[in-house]
DNA sequence: TGGTTTCTAATTTTT
DNA sequence: TTAGAAACCA
C-alpha cells in the first residue's frame, strides 16, 4: 500500500489520506484524478474500512469496471467485490429493486429507454389529439425529463405559475396535461425512464426515513466521480445519504462540464464549498498525459469562460509538437486528410492504429471519415451513434424478453405484438389500448380477458390474440427452469423472429442476423460472468437489468488495434497520441444551436477544451469550406475556436484563410495534390463520380479494385479484397468474432463461403461476400 | 390487414 | 441522404 501512496505526487497524496470529513478535488485534465480515486479507495480499505460501506458513482459503467479492477489489484478481489460501484443509475436501479413495494411499483420494472419514452409520449399526443408539430415528442420528453430532473412532480408543475405561464407562452398549454399521462402511463406499464431511477430515488429517500437511515448507514463513506456532470436530481440524492457521516468526497473539474444540455448543472460543483460543513479543498492541477503545447493552449482557451473555478494546469513535460491546423474543401476531402495523415504517421513512426482518435461534435460527421479510411484499409471503431442495443432487431429480441419478465410493459408490448406479423394490426391494437386505458389496466391485461370485454374484435383476431398471450405465457412458464441464453435462443425461434430475417439476404439483412447471433454471444458471456460472480443462475431478468443500462463503450470488443472514431463527449476520460479534431467550423463546432446564450457557448468551449486535452502529443483541428448536410453542399467558416487558441501553438498546414473562393485550389496539401483533383471533385452534374476521380487517393494498387466492384455497391460495402488469397488452414480476423481458423472453403464468386473455428464461439460458416475477414498468416 | 410506395424531417451532445 | 411515417392499394 506504502509503495501505491509513495508514488503519488503530494498534490494527490492528501486527499488519498485524508479519511474522513467532506472534501472536493478538482482535477484537471490529465491530472491523475482517477488514480487519486482508486487509491482513496484502497486507502480506506486498508485502513480498516467495511467494503460494504463504500458507494463510488462514476459516470460510466466503463469508468466502474475499469476502477474496480485497479482496486481489485491492490486489495484483491475478494475484498474489492463487495463496494458499490456503478453508476448513478445502476447503483440506483438496483436499490429501487429492492424497494419497489414501498413505491407500489413490482421489483421486476422495466426500464424505459428515451426510444420507448418518446414512441409513449408520441402515442399520448396521438390519443389527446395535439397537433404533433406543435407537440414534438422529442421536445416534450427533453421537457418532461428536466422537470423530473429538477424534482418537479406533475403536481408541482401544476402549482407552478412560472412553468405554467412559460409553456402556456409557447403556444403549448398542454405539456402538463402530457406529462401526468405519460406519468400515469409508466406507472401502470411498472416502467421507469431513466430520470425515474433518479426521481424515485429521492422520493424514496424523502418519503421513508427508515429506508433513508439505513442506506445512510450502510454508505459510509461517499464518492463521487465526474461531480461537474451530475444534475440536480443526483446532487439531492447524494446530499441525503451523506447527510449521516458527512464523508463525501467530490471529484470533478468545471472546465470538463459538458453535459448541461441533459440537465447537469455546473453549479453543483461550484457551490460544493457552501452544502458542507469544513470542506477541504484540493487541487491537481499538474497535467502528465499532454505535452505542453496542448496545455497551454488548452488553458488559453478555457479562459474565454467567464464562469469557472480558479486552477492552473501547467505540466513537466516537453513542448511537443505544435497544434496542426488543415483546411480542405470539401468533408470528404477532410477525411482523405485524415485518412492519409494517419496512414503516413504510422509508416513513419510505427505507430499503431490504436494511437489515433477521430473526435466530431455530431455523429452524422463520422461517414466521410469512415468512407476515407476505408478506402485506405485502415481498421476504425466507431463507438456511440446507434448503440448496439438500439438497433431495431436487437430492441425487437430484448422486448420479447422484456414482456416475459413484465408482461405489463407497454412499449415492449406494442414493438413485437405484430412483430413478426401475426395479424393483430393497428385497429386492434387501437381498440385495446383504449380499453386499457378505460380500464386502467395494461393491455396484455385486457388481452388476458379479452372474452369477458366487448370490443368489437372479430372472432379470428380474438384467437391470435390468445395465441399470442398463450405464447408470452408459455415463456413465462420456462424462464423459471431455462437460463437466459436457452430462453432467448427459445425466443427467437419460436416467435418467427429468425425465420422472419433469413428471409433477407440484403448485407443489411445479414448484417441483422449476426448482431442477434452477437446478442446471444453477448447473453452466454454474461451467464458466465454472472455464475462466477456469485452462483446466480443467470436468470433472464439479470441480464436485462444489466442490459437496460448498458451502452456501446461498456462492451470492451478486445483491445484490437483500430483508429478510434466518436463524439467528443464519448471521449471524456480518454487519451491518445494523436487526436484529430475534425469539423471545427461555425454552425457545426460551435453547434448552431448552443450560439444564443453565454452559457451555451461556453459549454461548447468546454467540450472543445476537452477535445484538446484528450491528445497526449499531437492534436490536429480540421475544416471544410463546405459540408454536405442534409445531401446538400453547404459552405462553412472556419470555428471561432480556433482563433481563440494563440497563434504560437498553432501550425497551419494550408495558408490562411482569403476571401478567395477560388484561391485556395491553387494551393497543395502537404501531398503535394495538384489542384485540378480537387476541382475535379467539386464536378459532378448528376451521377456518381467516375473511377478515376479517386486518384488523388494514393495507394495506386487500389485503383484496379475499386473498378471492379460493382458501381451500385451499397455504402455498406464490406466485400473483401483479401478473398482471393484464403486458403484452408489460414488464421483470420474477424470483426465481431475474433481470432479463427479456415476449416474449409466452398463454393464460387458471391457464393463463396468459408467454415471457420472462431477461439470464442466456435465453428461458423460465412459467407465471404460479407465475412470481414482479415487474414492473419 | 399487409405490403409497397411516397413523403418528410432531420443533425447536438447521452445515462 | 436516409430512416421512419404516412398514404395508398390489394
Amino acid at each position: 500500500m506504502q509503495n501505491y501512496i509513495d508514488q503519488l505526487n503530494e498534490a494527490q497524496r492528501a486527499p488519498v489520506l485524508q479519511k474522513e470529513g467532506p472534501m472536493i478535488v478538482i482535477a484537471g485534465a490529465g491530472s491523475g484524478k482517477t488514480r487519486v480515486l482508486t487509491l482513496r479507495i484502497a486507502y480506506l480499505m486498508h485502513q480498516g474500512v467495511d467494503a460494504f460501506n463504500i458507494l463510488a458513482l462514476t459516470f460510466t459503467n466503463k469508468a466502474a469496471r475499469e476502477m474496480k479492477a485497479r482496486i481489485s489489484q491492490i486489495v484483491g478481489s475478494t475484498e474489492a467485490k463487495n463496494l458499490w460501484m456503478g453508476t448513478f443509475h445502476s447503483v440506483f436501479a438496483r436499490i429501487l429493486r429492492s424497494e419497489a413495494d414501498r413505491l407500489g411499483y413490482p421489483s421486476n420494472f422495466s426500464i424505459y429507454d428515451s426510444q420507448d419514452s418518446q414512441r409513449l409520449i408520441g402515442q399520448i399526443i396521438k390519443e389527446m389529439q395535439l397537433d404533433k408539430d406543435v407537440y414534438k415528442p422529442k421536445e416534450i420528453l427533453s421537457r418532461i425529463s428536466s422537470y423530473k430532473n429538477s424534482l418537479v412532480t406533475v403536481k408541482d408543475y401544476f402549482a407552478n405559475p412560472e412553468l405554467l405561464e412559460a409553456d402556456a407562452m409557447s403556444k403549448r398549454p398542454r405539456i402538463g396535461d402530457i406529462y401526468q399521462n405519460y406519468v400515469d402511463r409508466c406507472f401502470k406499464a411498472g416502467a421507469m425512464d431513466f430520470d425515474d431511477l433518479l426521481l424515485k430515488t429521492n422520493e424514496l429517500l424523502n418519503m421513508f426515513p427508515d429506508v433513508l437511515a439505513k442506506y445512510q448507514d450502510r454508505f459510509r463513506y461517499i464518492l463521487v466521480d465526474e461531480y461537474q456532470d451530475t444534475n440536480h436530481s443526483q446532487y439531492l440524492i447524494v446530499r441525503a445519504l451523506s447527510d449521516r457521516f458527512q464523508n463525501i468526497c467530490v471529484v470533478g473539474d468545471d472546465a470538463q462540464s459538458i453535459y448541461a444540455f441533459r440537465g447537469a448543472n455546473i453549479n453543483n460543483i461550484l457551490n460544493f464549498q457552501k452544502d458542507y460543513e469544513g470542506v477541504q479543498t484540493y487541487r491537481l492541477e499538474q497535467n502528465y498525459r499532454s505535452s505542453r503545447n496542448i496545455v497551454e493552449a488548452a488553458n488559453t482557451v478555457i479562459d474565454k469562460n467567464r464562469v469557472k473555478l480558479e486552477k492552473v494546469v501547467w505540466t513537466a513535460n516537453d513542448f511537443g509538437p505544435k497544434i496542426k491546423v488543415h483546411r480542405s474543401l470539401t468533408d470528404g476531402e477532410e477525411g482523405r486528410f485524415v485518412a492519409s495523415t494517419i496512414f503516413e504517421e504510422k509508416m513513419q513512426g510505427q505507430k499503431n492504429n490504436s494511437d489515433f482518435a477521430i473526435l466530431y461534435r455530431t455523429n452524422a460527421q463520422s461517414r466521410a471519415m469512415e468512407d476515407a479510411l476505408r478506402k485506405k484499409d485502415i481498421p476504425y471503431r466507431i463507438y456511440g451513434g446507434l448503440s448496439f442495443y438500439q438497433r431495431k432487431e436487437i430492441k425487437d429480441v430484448l422486448s420479447y424478453l422484456r414482456l416475459i419478465i413484465n408482461p405489463k410493459d407497454e412499449e415492449a408490448l406494442v414493438r413485437v405484438i405484430n412483430y413478426p406479423a401475426r395479424g393483430i394490426g393497428a385497429t386492434t391494437l387501437d381498440k385495446l389500448t383504449i380499453a386499457a386505458n378505460h380500464y386502467k389496466r395494461s393491455i396484455f391485461e385486457v388481452m388476458e380477458h379479452i372474452d369477458k370485454i366487448d370490443l368489437k374484435i372479430t372472432a379470428g383476431t380474438r384467437g391470435k390474440l390468445s395465441d399470442f398471450v398463450n405464447m408470452v405465457k408459455a415463456f413465462q412458464a420456462q424462464e423459471q427452469t431455462m437460463d437466459a441464453y436457452q430462453l432467448t435462443e427459445h425466443v427467437v425461434k419460436k416467435t418467427g423472429l429468425v425465420q422472419e430475417l433469413r428471409k433477407d439476404t440484403t448485407p443489411e439483412g445479414i448484417t441483422r442476423m449476426e448482431n442477434i447471433e452477437e446478442l446471444l454471444n453477448g447473453i452466454k458471456d454474461f451467464i458466465e460472468g454472472q455464475k462466477e460472480i456469485d452462483g446466480a443462475r443467470g436468470a433472464l431478468g439479470e441480464f436485462l437489468e444489466d442490459v437496460a443500462l448498458a451502452t456501446d463503450l461498456d462492451k470492451d470488443n478486445g483491445d484490437d488495434d483500430r483508429v478510434a472514431l466518436m463524439t467528443i463527449h464519448l471521449a471524456k476520460g480518454l487519451e491518445f497520441p494523436t487526436v484529430f479534431c475534425v469539423g471545427m467550423e461555425e454552425d457545426l463546432f460551435p453547434s448552431a444551436m448552443s450560439k444564443s446564450t453565454r452559457a451555451e457557448l461556453e459549454e461548447e468551449r468546454r467540450l472543445f477544451y476537452v477535445a484538446l486535452t484528450r491528445a497526449e502529443h499531437q492534436a490536429y483541428l480540421t475544416y471544410a469550406q463546405s459540408r454536405y448536410r442534409w445531401g446538400k453542399l453547404v459552405d462553412s467558416d472556419p470555428s471561432c475556436f480556433i482563433d481563440e487558441i494563440d497563434d504560437q501553438y498553432l501550425e497551419y498546414l494550408t495558408p490562411v484563410e482569403t476571401n478567395y473562393r477560388y484561391k485556395p485550389m491553387m494551393n497543395t496539401d502537404i501531398f503535394g495534390d495538384a489542384d485540378k483533383s480537387k476541382l475535379r471533385l467539386k464536378k459532378p452534374v448528376g451521377g456518381t463520380p467516375p473511377a478515376y476521380i479517386t486518384e488523388n487517393e494514393e495507394p495506386k494498387v487500389d485503383r484496379n479494385i475499386r473498378r471492379l466492384k460493382p458501381i451500385d455497391s451499397s455504402k455498406k460495402e464490406v466485400s473483401n479484397v483479401n478473398n482471393g488469397d484464403l486458403a484452408v488452414g489460414n488464421m483470420v480476423m474477424h470483426e465481431r468474432f475474433g481470432k479463427g481458423e479456415i476449416l474449409n472453403l466452398e463454393g464460387v464468386g458471391a457464393d463463396r463461403k468459408a467454415e471457420i473455428r472462431f477461439d470464442v464461439g466456435g465453428i461458423k460458416k460465412l459467407l465471404l461476400r460479407f465475412a470481414k475477414l482479415r487474414v492473419l498468416s
